[in-house]
DNA sequence: CAATACCAAGCAAGCGCTTGGTTTGTAAAG
DNA sequence: CTTTACAAACCAAGCGCTTGCTTGGTATTG
């Protein structure tokens, strides 16, 4: 049996929420352990470096057991995209709740978004934006669909900044350049490297001038 | 024999320069062609679910015979790297020359990123970003050294406005989210959509509010 | 005593790459 | 203008290995 993790330091309300639903593992459990060694290993060496035996490996079972908790490798790699969506856009609509002015909302954005990438789910993110191809035409679509429902937060706060006048380009270029910039930080930024994630949400205020 | 092809009519001076000085592969060549085609199957597929089979099919050969002009399959990989920065940073260079002020200059680099991505090299491009860690640690090490003289271009321009105060964000912090905004094109922008690449370095600018 | 979680073993397919031999292009020698 | 020589380009076959996944059986648990 993959070894239970008894106690969590991070428990969030919106994870237990989100776990009691159903719609995410518990983390501590076997599926939730097996999919965050998963994530790890799919950014580390991308997904078809992964062998179901470094896969098994990593949670110390037989290759062939991983059959008992996923039908394919390739639904391991769906089961880390889906839920990963599901946890940061119920983690980022709480934060819409929290802001008031639109401007608000977008420093709060940027930084829910930066936080998914470099924190804990930072490798399942990764994964979303590198090993997007290796998942099949029909499993991208059942994915898509929680995409959306996470890129209209972005939209909406953009549209009403761009009628105040505050954004100058299009809502829907705009978010897709932030989109880009945002996860490329996956590649370079370090947090001990002496610049916080709040510093970082500053430089991007500061680039788009909105400060 | 892999055919050659007889006329091309995108001969631009800068490429026939690299390709006499055996810099880059004459893309009428054996070398070239297969150059071209395993770059669009790496950025199609990835590079580990292109096989040897793959390539050869695509040119038109044994599986065999690739490897009587390439020892191995990763050296594939890094001469569709190597031969992509050293056109682009030719291309960037000579854009560099023929722009007056900064800001001119500025916008030079983003076009010329924009059309090296969604253009000819496009693909090559795309492979630089995405097949990354499928690279060996020393054939990493043998690419970055070019990459950096590719991204002394954007530093000089982006601190030279950071001077003049146009530009309010670090230089090195925005360089590297305009890496991010601009390679994340690949996924989304379209040449045919209503959209030139003109009008989308226009957007970019107006996001940075330097218009 | 069923259900669940697992192991040990291995299969069929596909992988990168090698081998030995044949064709093709080029150019000097007769 | 032919002959001879040779290297580069290529094919057909397949080797050794790894891959995702299956199978049949065994503990553990409620």
């Amino acid at each position: 049996m993959i070894e239970p993790v008894t106690s969590n330091a991070n428990e969030s309300p919106i994870l237990k929420a989100l776990v009691a639903e159903n719609l995410v593992s518990d983390p501590a459990g076997a599926r939730g352990r097996l999919l965050k060694e998963a994530a790890r290993l799919f950014r580390e060496k991308g997904y078809e470096r992964t062998t179901v035996r470094d896969l098994a490996a990593a949670v110390g079972i037989q290759s062939g057991s991983l059959f008992h908790h996923f039908r394919t490798k390739e639904e391991i790699l769906k089961a880390v995209m889906v839920e990963t969506i599901r946890l940061n856009t119920a983690i980022m609509q709480q934060a819409m709740e929290a802001a008031d002015t639109d401007r608000d909302k977008l420093r709060a954005l940027i930084l829910c978004e930066l936080e998914s990438i470099t924190g804990q789910t930072g490798e399942a993110m990764a994964v979303l934006v590198y090993e997007w191809r290796s998942l099949s035409t029909a499993a991208q679509a059942g994915v898509l669909v929680l995409r959306e429902i996470y890129e209209q937060l972005w939209l909406d706060v953009l549209d009403s900044l761009a009628a105040q006048g505050v954004v100058k380009a299009e809502p829907f270029v705009m978010r897709r350049m932030l989109t880009g910039a945002l996860s490329w930080t996956v590649t370079w930024y370090r947090p001990n490297g002496g610049m916080t994630l709040s510093d970082l949400t500053d430089q991007v205020i500061a680039m788009l001038r909105l400060d």
